[in-house]
This record gives C-alpha cells, sequence and structure tokens, in this order.
DNA sequence: CTGAAAGCGCTAACAA
DNA sequence: TTGTTAGCGCTTTCAG
C-alpha cells in the first residue's frame, strides 16, 4: 500500500487502476450514480481515500459542459466594494443560499482597469452563470458577459432586456416614502443627495422625491450628486449650502453618505436632526453607529442577496422563475428626522 | 459573411476554418507568438473577431496544465470580512498588483461551512496558485490547500513549515512599542485587549504587551481576548472594567476593537483618552473617525497585500524569491492616548 | 451493473 | 512559418 504518487495529482486512471474497476465506474461514484455494486463502490472508496483522490475540474468540465461554479461580479473598485455594508449584506445572502447549493461562488472585482480580464475569464466558460452585484449603464461589460452566461442583476439593469432576469428593492417607492415622510413632519424646503446618474437605484430614488414633491406642488430647494460615498455625501452637502439657505431637511439616497452629510452639516453649525432634519437610505449598520441615530429607509439587502442567488439556481437547473422581483422598503424612524 | 454560431461558442477549430489556417496557427496567434506570417495573423484575427471567439479555458487549462488564475482564499465569515477596514486594504493591494500582471484573481470566502467545497474546488486544480488573506490554527484547511498549490499566507501561519511563504508585519514589536508608548506617558495600571489565541497576529501583539512590561517589572492589570470585532471588543472591555478599578490606558489590538471599547468606557462614564488612554493597531480609516482620534499603530495592510501578491507571482513564475518578509509598523500619535 | 470507445477544445512537440 | 499528431483527465453513450 503505497503512498499518494509521488509527482502531481492522482487521476481517474489511477484510482480505477487501485480499486480494479474502469474509469467508467469510478466516474460513477464521483457522480454519485446509483448503479454501482456495493464491493465496487467499496473499492472505489478506497482507493479514492489512499490516492487522496480529487477530480480535475479542468477536465471535467471539458467534459461535462459545466463548472459547478458561478461568479459574484462585483463592478466596483475595491474602495466601494468595501467602504459599503450595502455590499456585505447582500454578499452575505448570497453566499449564504450558494454555500448550500453543490456550486463554489467566486467573487470577482471587476473595475474598470480589471474588466476585460474578468470578461474573458466569464466568457471563457470558467463559470456557469453569474451575479452581477450593482449596475452602472456604462458597463457594456455586462451586457457582453449576458450573452455568455446566465446572469442575474442586483437592481434593475439600465436597459432591460425581455430575458433578463434581477432583483431589486423598490426604490422608487422608498424615495418617495422618504420625502413623504419629511413632508408629513411639516418640512417645506427639502433638498436631497442622490446617487450616481448612472445607476438605476441613484435615478429610481430621487425621481421618487421628485415625484412625491411634485404631487404637494412643490420643487426641490437643491439636488446634489454624492455617488453614494462617505466623501461625496459630504461634498454634496458642502454644495447644497454653499447655494443659499440651509434647507429644513434632506433625503440622503444613501446611509454612508448620510454620514458624510451630518459632517458637514456640523461644519456649517447645523446640528443634523435638530437644525436640519436627514433621512437616509439602506438601514446599515452606518445608521445606529450615527449621533442622532439615522432615520432611514430600510432595504432588504440580505433577502435581495438571497433572492438573487436562488434565481439564478433556478435558471441554471432549469426550473421555472420569475424574471424579476421587486423587494418593498420601510421606514425605520430614529432620531435624525 | 454570417454571424456567429447559433448554439454554444465558436471553437478554434472553427476560426481555424474560416481562417484558412490550422487550429496551431490559430493557437499561436491566440497565445501570442511571433512565428506567424503577417497574412495568416491577420486572418486568424478577422476570424476570432467575426466569430467573437473566446477560448474555452476548460480545455486551455487541461492541454497547458495551467489555469491563469489565482485565489484569494479569505477563512472568515463575511461579516468579519466585511466589517474589518483591514481586509479591505489587503484585498485592494493584492488586486493592484495582480491586476497588472495576466491572472485573474477570483476571491473564496471559506468560511466553516464553506471551506469544504472550496477546497476541493481550490484542490482540483482551478487556479495556479492562492493567497490566504489571515490565518487561524484551527485552519486544516489551509494545510491541505497548500500540498495542492503554492500559497503565500497573509500573516505567519500558525505552525511554520520550511518551504512557507508569508508577509506579516511586525506584530511584537508593534504590540511592544504600543506598550512603550504608553509607559512613556507614565501610565502603569495597563490593561489589554488582545486578539484572538488563535491567531499569530493575536499571539504575537499580546506577547509584545507582556514583554514591554516585563522589562520594567510591571504585570497586566488585566488582559483580555476581543477576538478582532467591535462588539468583541466592547464586551472585553466590560469586562476589564467589571473586574474592580479602570486602567490608566489600555493597548488595544485593533482599531475596530478600539471603537467597540470606547462605547463600553463611556458607558461607565469614562472618557476615552482623558480617563482612561488608549492606543489600538492598523491605523485604519475607523482610527481617524473616532473622537477622539484614535492614537494607533500603523500596519502597512495595502503594502503587505502587494508583497503578498508579488511573492505568488514570483513562485508561479519560478522566480528566485524570499520566503518571508516581515513589515515594519509605526506609531500614529492622535488624541486617544 | 460494468467496460469500451469516443470525444470535450485546446496546447505542444514534432515534422515538414 | 505551418500543419499533423498526440494527448490533457474526465463524462457519456452504447453494448454487453
Amino acid at each position: 500500500m503505497d503512498l499518494a504518487p509521488a509527482r502531481g495529482a492522482a487521476t481517474i486512471e489511477e484510482v480505477a487502476a487501485r480499486a480494479g474497476v474502469s474509469r467508467s465506474t469510478v466516474s460513477r461514484v464521483v457522480n454519485g450514480s446509483t448503479a454501482v455494486s456495493p464491493a465496487a463502490l467499496e473499492a472505489v472508496r478506497r482507493a479514492i481515500e489512499e490516492l487522496q483522490y480529487v477530480p480535475n475540474r479542468a477536465a471535467r468540465s471539458l467534459a461535462s459542459r459545466q463548472t459547478r461554479a458561478i461568479a459574484l461580479v462585483i463592478p466596483e473598485d475595491t474602495d466601494r466594494f468595501f467602504g459599503d455594508p450595502f455590499f456585505g449584506s447582500i454578499v452575505a445572502g448570497i453566499g449564504e443560499v450558494i454555500g448550500e447549493s453543490d456550486y463554489v461562488m467566486n467573487m470577482l472585482i471587476a473595475s474598470d482597469d480589471a474588466s476585460a480580464k474578468a470578461l474573458g475569464y466569464l466568457r471563457g466558460g470558467s463559470v456557469d452563470g453569474a451575479i452581477v452585484a450593482s449596475h452602472h449603464t456604462s458597463d457594456t461589460f455586462v451586457d457582453r458577459l449576458a450573452d455568455a452566461v446566465p446572469v442575474v442583476y442586483g437592481g434593475r439593469p439600465a436597459r432591460v432586456r425581455a430575458t433578463d432576469h434581477y432583483v431589486d428593492v423598490d426604490n422608487l417607492r422608498g424615495g418617495r416614502d422618504a420625502t413623504q415622510y419629511l413632508l408629513d413632519r411639516g418640512h417645506r424646503r427639502l433638498a436631497t443627495i442622490a446617487g450616481p446618474a448612472d445607476m438605476p437605484a441613484g435615478i429610481d430614488r430621487l425621481q421618487g422625491f421628485r415625484d412625491a414633491l411634485a404631487d404637494v406642488g412643490l420643487t426641490p430647494v437643491a439636488v446634489e450628486d454624492g455617488d453614494f460615498t462617505e466623501a461625496g455625501g459630504a461634498d454634496a452637502m458642502r454644495r447644497i449650502l454653499a447655494s443659499g439657505e440651509a434647507p429644513e431637511a434632506v433625503f440622503v439616497a444613501s446611509d454612508l453618505m448620510a454620514r458624510g452629510a451630518f459632517t458637514a452639516l456640523r461644519e456649517h453649525g447645523y446640528e443634523p436632526g435638530r437644525d436640519v432634519a436627514v433621512i437616509g437610505f439602506d438601514d446599515s449598520a452606518v445608521a445606529t453607529s450615527l449621533v442622532p441615530a439615522l432615520t432611514t429607509v430600510r432595504q432588504p439587502s440580505h433577502d435581495q442577496g438571497r433572492h438573487m442567488a436562488m434565481m439564478l439556481l433556478d435558471v441554471l437547473a432549469g426550473r421555472a422563475t420569475t424574471n424579476t422581483a421587486i423587494l418593498p422598503t420601510e421606514i425605520i424612524e430614529r432620531a435624525s428626522a
């Protein structure tokens, strides 16, 4: 009984030889086929164990035309990916579901400079499907990806095609509700710090804001883009403040930007929640860590992640599934508005 | 001139046929061989373009025995991975270097429940090498990984083997310096909130603390483990405070835990920096976001990431390289100590 | 229940 | 400079 082969990994051939069966039989037990005699099964198992055999994925995927891997593509730069708790939640949700499947999930950061390589990887058949975690309208990248493997988008894609699968939250409604909340508390001079104009989530929340205001015949005091980052939120708030009298209340399209807005407000001598009401969007960990605690629109990111993963699994399994899902948002009242 | 094949991706065979050359010639141009005539090169390029040809990675890697992919393995659960800015820095550093190479990097979250699958993926030849971002002594997982592909560790592995490659920061020295800093400011009753006892980084920082104290004949007032999370840091601080008189100063083995410690201190009526000096470790974004700003030991995580990536690339290329690198730390003085 | 045989799409000698 | 020829390690009919 000798050890594992000195050089390189054991092959199915070696396992077959040691177990005294054919390659086919080894393949059957590896793939859990029932049509194997107990004796053969036992012999093969022993051989696998002794040789520390692990099937070669390239060979397997070449022959079977599937990889049992899915990609989680992040079209953002690393800083934003790690800086915004939103991504953590969504990845956790996806990971939970994929973890219970027999797919492995590999995360790819496809920022501008890395996207060509990532695309080649994906289009070369390295994965059976992909989840794209966020979406910029400028990403021609995802389109080229989508016609190579099944894709599920996080958030409505910029140009929706009939066959697109995606899971979004109701951003329009969320933006509208947040604004209505502010209105209900008697505020009339409202401003907003919006998300990027090239992301549907940013566009929709802003539209909700405008709609709610239009309903009561009001116009925004100011609209500034804050690109979903803390620094961007602070800068946007500064621009709003620089442009004249401070608004009574501001709807900020993400909690992280709201944190920036708090900073900028204080620089100008305004205390958030007392002098200027602030409502955020996300309900991530930063909402509760802020002082005063941030009133915000909760979006179920973790659930969104789960939904996306389940949807992709359905598609891969050829199961019937809806193409889209829109998850509800909810106002979480705290101290800032 | 027809379109790309209706079903499935184009193969090298189809490209060859359309360009009027053999498979080998196509392979040569795809792989950038110089030994191709301008005419053939042009014909092949056109065919590739027209057919939207992308080489199949499984086939390629089966034949060439390499994948041109590396894995970034995260043996942590998702919350900790996204919760601690340390990981963001290190990933950014790694990504920078890998991004310039022709390898693609895929991140694998190998928490306990996902590690078996991840291991199979890795051992099955899906990548040419791996970087393991953090290391728990309990991870038998990484050992089994290491005898399948070249691995570079972030931080000294628990059991160092002669052939191990790793890049660490000087945690022992960092812990010692932090403690000395506190001592130099006249504090004598020192406590520490340590990292997990199953991680070399935690062990070393604690040892540095003990060493510095022992040098001047002092013993710690308290030593509590805070598992590198904010909540863990808060709990540890509470235990320290519950056990008697408050320490004059505390060395906290990570910035995130220091944030938790701030909270716990205030719960007990102590103002960090005024009543109790606090020094952290990392110099991540949380250090500057704290009020008062956190005095801390800076570790060059971004650089560490870069080093790891370069080291792995060296190994994969068969270039000579040192097996280990220890990066220096530095005290960053702010307001909390 | 088992084995033989034919590829999966590509690279890499080797000849020409 | 180019094409021919073998595989890489596995799955998958198809017979038996």
